[in-house]
RNA sequence: GCCCAUGUAGCUCAGUGGUAGAGCACUUCCUUGGUAAGGAAGAGGUCACGGGUUCAAGUCCCGUCGUGGGCUCCA
């Protein structure tokens, strides 16, 4: 049996405890999830944590009643009426709603409590054994905010208990990973109150990290036939009017910066300036394609609900960059950025992904047919030629193009969505870009915008919590720490200390007046990789000792042997350590 | 933005109307210790901010800001 129909069955036994406790309630929807399901709710009464115990106890009685789900099937006008007669307004409004062909639908009955549902349902609701009520949140009804805002209680249900146990332990594991715990732990990032929310202040050990990426983010683009830009951060109104930004995207743009009685707008996107070097001179067709890539840090209004740590901001750095080609280069140029982003990423230690192929919006869209046609089957070749799977969300595409998304998935098998790469008629229409080709004539030149680590916060957030903070070593804000055992040891130490200095490793020491295991746990909390230890014995055999994060000995002894061996790692960008 | 919750030392948190607390971190001293916390002392707070109720507010009420869980949207 397929597990939504236990949890949509556990929903409803939800519903019917909270209709037995609290008598003045109405129900909206209660589907199941993906973890499981949810139920809106109508209540006067403000649900608190503790209610959540008490409905869950209710539940577990009505198991033990051993209440069977009775289908019940009716026209839709007497099911209407039924649900008028209970006041229950949502479901009123769910069955107006129903298409027109619908002449009867379903109710499904447990005791006295009956729910308008479609089914299928568990036999009985002695069938649900294992679940959990996890938490509580607002939500409008049918999504809406123009709507009331209900109450939902989200929960979860299993066939089996250990699997409950296995999704209680991942919901744990989830907050043990939260890199808004481990940046403040780690002093990687924050935020403050003084400055506003959704700004980042990146502290130097997540600064260091970041400065790994984007060098060899660098490194790699110019391998790759791309040449770097860098352009301002605010531009005068007529560029966005151009652009046609604050037309379409003015909701998510700031209030205009007045300059000698100009409005200058603060970028939400990299891509008019990178137009406007295009722009600056004659291209000719040998020139094409021309790969303009920048880490551009743009500025969007998000409403404040919806920021979040790294993954939510309102000032990031996008790895942008725009491919102005021709026609007949738009396939050869897709692979490529699809090649190269997954490059990247398993670089960055993601190897799964789901790529999804949005195309062309049924209604508002700009660009003619053959146009999108062109785009879509480049996409689609370009995906297929890489040999990945993919799905299709049809209609999906921006109004100026379609796109490919690639979703990766972490280390709990969580998606996180990074990469994009977009199709863009809108822009060089409206920018007037051309090239000259053979025939001595203008011609209009394709466009494609990209993004492979999509915003550099977002992608340092999907870092931390794939790695639990513990960075392979190239990634290691300190790669090797060095502990001496007393102060006997420092000058000895510091040798070392020099040594690997010398080698560009970032390596710090600790000859606090401290014992060794102190020391060590020091270095463990901050998910130090390679932590070396001196004491009398490395001093009189010229040895060192070597132990790492992952409470291990390593066997080296050598200081070069172990040059060598964490330079290897650091070069080959080793995931373990 | 909306609903709910929440804001006390750098961090994690206790403190339900009557003289601001603990642990960790920090500073100093003692200790010279071999693989995840040695000991002592010290310093550190306009209890987010602004109003109000009260003889008295960290505590109760209102507003603002921040944070968290969601709704909607997206990198």
């Amino acid at each position: 049996m397929d597990i939504s129909i236990l949890r949509h069955s556990a929903s409803h036994l939800m519903a019917m405890a909270i209709k037995r406790l609290f008598k003045e309630v109405h129900f909206g929807i209660g589907p199941a999830i993906d973890d499981g399901f949810y139920y809106d709710i109508d209540l006067d009464k403000r649900l608190e944590p503790e209610d959540l115990i008490k409905i869950e106890e209710e539940m577990k009685k009505i198991v033990k009643e051993g209440l069977p789900f009775e289908r019940i099937e009716i026209t839709r006008d007497e099911a209407e009426k039924f649900f008028l007669e209970k006041n229950e307004n949502f479901k009123v409004e769910i069955i107006r709603d129903l298409p027109s062909d619908v002449k009867i639908v379903s109710l499904y009955r447990n005791g006295d409590f009956v729910d308008l549902c479609r089914g299928p349902h568990v036999d009985n609701t002695k069938d649900i054994k294992y679940f959990k009520l996890l938490n509580l949140a607002g939500a409008y009804w049918r999504g809406n905010e123009k709507n009331k805002m209900l109450q939902r209680i989200y929960g979860t249900a299993f066939f089996k208990k250990e699997d409950l146990d296995e999704y209680l332990k991942f919901l744990e594991d989830v907050k043990t990973r939260d890199h808004r715990i481990l940046g403040k732990d780690l002093k990687l990032f924050s935020t403050s109150e003084d400055i506003g929310p959704g700004l980042i202040l990146w502290h130097p050990k997540g600064s260091i990290i970041r400065h790994i990426i984007e060098t060899f983010w660098k490194e790699k683009h110019f391998e790759s036939g791309y040449e770097l830009l860098y352009t301002p951060h605010i531009g005068r109104a007529f560029l966005w009017e151009t652009s046609g930004h604050l037309g379409f995207y003015n909701e998510n743009m700031y209030a205009p910066i007045n300059i000698d009685d100009q409005n200058f707008y603060i970028k939400p996107m990299n891509c008019p300036f990178h137009i406007l070097v295009y722009k600056n001179s004659l291209h000719s067709y040998k020139e094409l394609p021309i790969r303009y890539a920048e880490l551009g840090t743009v500025y969007r209004y998000e409403r404040s609900g919806v920021l979040h740590g790294l993954m939510r901001v309102r000032g990031f750095t996008q790895d942008d960059a725009h491919i102005i080609c021709k026609k007949e280069e738009v396939k050869d140029e897709i692979k490529r950025v699809i090649d190269f982003c997954l490059f990247m990423l398993k670089t960055f230690g993601f190897s799964e992904y789901k790529i999804f192929l949005s195309t062309r919006p049924k209604e508002k869209y700009v660009g003619s047919l053959e146009d999108w046609q062109l785009a879509e089957e480049s996409l689609e070749d370009a995906i297929k030629s890489s040999g990945y799977e993919y799905d299709i969300d049809d209609g999906g595409g921006a109004f100026y193009g379609p796109k490919i998304d690639i979703k990766i998935k972490d280390a709990l098998k969580r998606d996180w969505q990074c990469s994009t790469i977009q199709f863009d008629f809108n822009l060089p229409e409206r920018f007037d870009m051309s090239y000259i080709g053979s025939d001595g004539e203008k011609h209009r030149p394709y466009m494609i915008h990209r993004a492979l680590l999509g915003s550099i916060e977002r992608f340092f957030g999907v870092l931390i919590e794939h790695y639990k903070g513990a960075f392979p070593v190239w990634l290691s804000p300190e790669e090797v720490r060095i502990l001496t055992i007393n102060e006997n040891h420092e000058k000895y130490a510091n040798e070392i200390f020099e040594n690997l200095k010398n080698k560009k490793l970032r390596v710090k020491k600790d000859f606090t007046n401290e014992k060794l295991s102190k020391k060590i746990r020091d270095a463990q909390l901050e998910k130090v990789p390679y932590m070396i230890i001196i004491g009398d014995k490395e001093i009189e055999h010229n040895t060192i000792s070597i132990r790492t994060r992952q409470n291990k000995n390593l066997d080296i002894k050598n200081v070069d042997d172990f040059l060598k061996y964490i330079l290897e790692k650091v070069e080959n960008k080793d995931i373990e350590i």
